[in-house]
DNA sequence: ACAGTTGTGGACTGATCAGTCTCCTACTTC
DNA sequence: GAAGTAGGAGACTGATCAGTCCACAACTGT
């Protein structure tokens, strides 16, 4: 069997997560991951490969959990309305309070625009955030929450579109009046 | 007066634009930039002091020029309401036809948030775009052409906001189709 | 034509890059 | 407790990084 390993595996990836969520992929050196994930470069290796695969590990439990977050308060949600609306005032906070970090699935899909794999896997969770809100729309529809007129897909392009946006502009330091004007205006269009 | 300079600095800093608008600015190497400028190394270094720079030079460059284009586009236009939505077709369609570029403006909030310089240019133009939207929008309710009770520096904000998320969906590899009910669902909350 | 000045090219620098290798340690199984 | 196995630590590799240096070239003013 031979000798176990000291570390963590989800441990480490969490905290090579969040590196490369702050710095980037290019910005973060192999030393840097060694030294905050406190372990040597040898078991580093061994354990994950290379940079490149450590960094879709990262990727994918960010995706997985973005996706799954999103999903759940959703489907929990009373009213689909006040849901959107707080998911997208939660993840204004989030980018009021740590502007450097941002969306990991941004900076991903903005830095890593030519490698397939990562491109991939942005697409995909892109795609899983529509059907999480073209699913909650369609409830709201059906329980008369919105127009019946609506098309719960097109508003769900929408908002994913729109949510996007403003993870960009909270990375720019757009202020808190302008975010909440910015939200207040994209939820008119669930009117 | 001393040997007269035998490139054309402006050329250089459209050729270095490109580069870190394709790859980025971590992920572009200073042998990159001497092999597409055309530059010898001594040259580029005296020409423009260090890597960081010709970036600053460059992303300034594509600032007044994104800013200029969208002020110029919006105060000709008799509507304003078809000139947005041509604009924001217009920049969808170069997204579609190379994505791996998408925007400097949204690469450099990304990949540098941690650069203040970096961070206070894009934030800067990202006031000026929402300024002629607002100008745009302020002509526009005048006129009558969208409501009186819409406030245009809160639609400036959305609208600002939105287009960063669609050229992050670009990115992402959304489509056409994906695209556009987005762009039509965000051009509703001028009605 | 000569002095002064500034751009050019490319060799060169030390630092850092991602990744490997090897000796050592710590465990399991029998 | 011995044999077998797998992780740990960190020195080491060649490549590449951003940036410097300097001998030389090409120009201006006198």
């Amino acid at each position: 069997m031979g000798r176990p390993r000291t570390f963590d595996i989800d441990t480490a990836v969490d905290r090579a997560m969040e590196l490369f969520w702050r710095q980037g992929f290019e910005a973060t050196s192999t030393e840097d991951l060694v030294e905050s994930l406190g372990i040597a470069r040898g078991s580093l290796y061994k354990a994950f490969g290379s940079k490149e695969q450590l960094y879709a590990l990262a990727l994918r439990r960010y995706c997985q959990r973005h996706a799954a977050g999103l999903t759940e308060v959703l489907d929990r949600a009373e009213q689909v309305r006040p849901a959107i609306r707080a998911v997208l005032l939660e993840l204004m906070e989030a980018d009021l309070a740590d502007p450097e970090r941002g969306c990991l699935l941004v900076n991903a899909a903005t830095e890593r625009s030519a490698h397939p794999d990562t491109v991939l896997q942005v697409s995909r969770t892109m795609g899983q955030v529509e059907s999480a809100l073209a699913g909650a729309l369609e409830r709201a529809r059906v329980r008369g929450e919105i127009a019946a007129d609506k098309q719960p897909q097109e508003l769900a392009q929408f908002l994913t579109t729109f949510l996007q946006g403003l993870r960009v502009m909270g990375k720019a330091r757009a202020d808190r009046a302008f975010l909440n004007n910015a939200v207040e205006v994209a939820l008119g269009a669930l009117d």
